[in-house]
DNA sequence: TGTACATCAGTGAACGCGCGTTCACTGATGTAC
DNA sequence: TGTACATCAGTGAACGCGCGTTCACTGATGTAC
């Protein structure tokens, strides 16, 4: 997991930013945030700490890159993974199953990955950007491509469209903590998935079903705000 | 938020172990799980470091005892929030109710104590205990609770009851992680408040509604395994 | 085409910091007789 | 009831560690003429 040899050709290295970062993505991946620091990523590229100045002002512009390439490499692996995907033909099924798969793409990377994952989200990580900075193949634009196609093709109805894509991520932000570093780390892989399955199916019933009335809805929205 | 003057009478502190804790914990709360230092707590308590290591073997176990009781303060607030609910007469309506009133108390713990909240759930935090060592009246056991009623009383259908517990946990544990240092801390705070309260409603509607035709939800379970 | 020189991108040594941990010790406590 | 002594719970000084950061410096690069 750690970056290539140190080698080096002459006394200029070239690329030095390029290589201080992948550096401190290889200590995140190794150790997470905290494993990031100016001289482990300096001695990993095979250079003087202090050369690591000439490129970041401190040992926080060096954490945030290695914060913003963490997220890129978790974007690339989900990516990846959707690519992969054959579409089924029927719109809700489609949407439903692309649902499903960003989420088990999210939890994926999350624990082939813990020390990229912890580094992405990390305290004063990453903040998600405006729509119109948002990259136009982000997965996150995915999910909120497949609610859209679950409201347009009758599936979701419109009064629960808004903010439906926050919640599905911390639905699946919530299962890769719990079981990533949380209290159920500890629980047999077997257990550990159906908890995955069971909860990504209990959200998809909830887009859907219509099983609070009004009343009910009333008492839920009123103990969730209190 | 710090521990109360380091004053001592004499030579031996009395109660040096809980003191140390106490001061751990205030640490935790100003700084995290980071700040919690063996010398910063015997500073805080007005001890030498090496006193320190005549009730801990080490950081590591003074650690483990300021993790667990953040996870002791939290269950307490959350208690104490729990405890001022005046309960429907309607079986399904109190136990939503309690439902997403145990949401919100872990969200208004993880917001008002973002120290206590990710010291209690950093990288080898606690882990759930065994269900006979759950204590009686932990909101745990209450969620648990909450979810069993709502099978009982019809609204939440038998087979989608197993693992439910760790799917609202995970909503309102991703919802918190997401708010309070993930990509969602710089929204305002209506548009946090509504993503919540939306969120809960689409669980909740998850519960008790039948969305999801049989092919849909093998589409569904299929796409989260893979 | 060759050369002087400004600029750039590194080196190497050193600083102070707070940390965890260990050592030999000493003051306080309580118990056997 | 008083006292010797074992035990307990602290002190104070010191260690080595890796860190972030700064300093004066030097080797390499490229450009004006």
């Amino acid at each position: 997991m750690s970056s290539s040899a140190p080698v080096r050709s002459g006394y200029h290295h070239g690329d030095l930013r390029n290589a201080l970062i992948e550096a401190a993505a290889g200590l995140a991946a190794d150790g997470g945030p905290g494993a990031v620091t100016i001289r482990a990523a300096a001695r990993a590229v095979g250079v003087t700490p202090t050369a690591a100045y000439r490129h970041f002002a401190g040992h926080e512009q060096l954490l945030d890159a290695a914060k913003d390439e963490a997220m890129v490499r978790m974007n690339d692996s989900m990516r990846a993974e959707l690519a992969q995907r054959t579409p089924s033909a029927d719109r809700i099924a489609a949407a439903l199953g692309d649902l499903a798969a960003i989420a088990r793409g999210y939890l994926n990377f999350a624990l082939a990955q813990p020390g990229l994952f912890r580094t992405a989200f990390c305290s004063e990580g990453h903040v998600l950007p405006p729509p119109d900075q948002q990259a136009e193949y982000s997965p996150f634009r995915t999910l909120v491509g497949a609610l859209d196609e679950l409201a347009a093709a009758g599936y979701l109805p419109p009064e629960r469209r808004p903010m439906a894509e926050f919640g599905a991520w911390s639905m699946a932000h919530g299962l890769a903590m719990l079981l990533l570093d949380g209290p159920l780390r500890e629980l047999d892989a077997e257990t550990r998935e159906e908890i995955v399955v069971r909860s990504l199916v209990i959200f998809a019933e909830g887009l859907g079903g219509g099983g609070l009335t009004d009343e009910l809805r009333d008492v839920v929205v009123a103990a969730a705000r209190e």
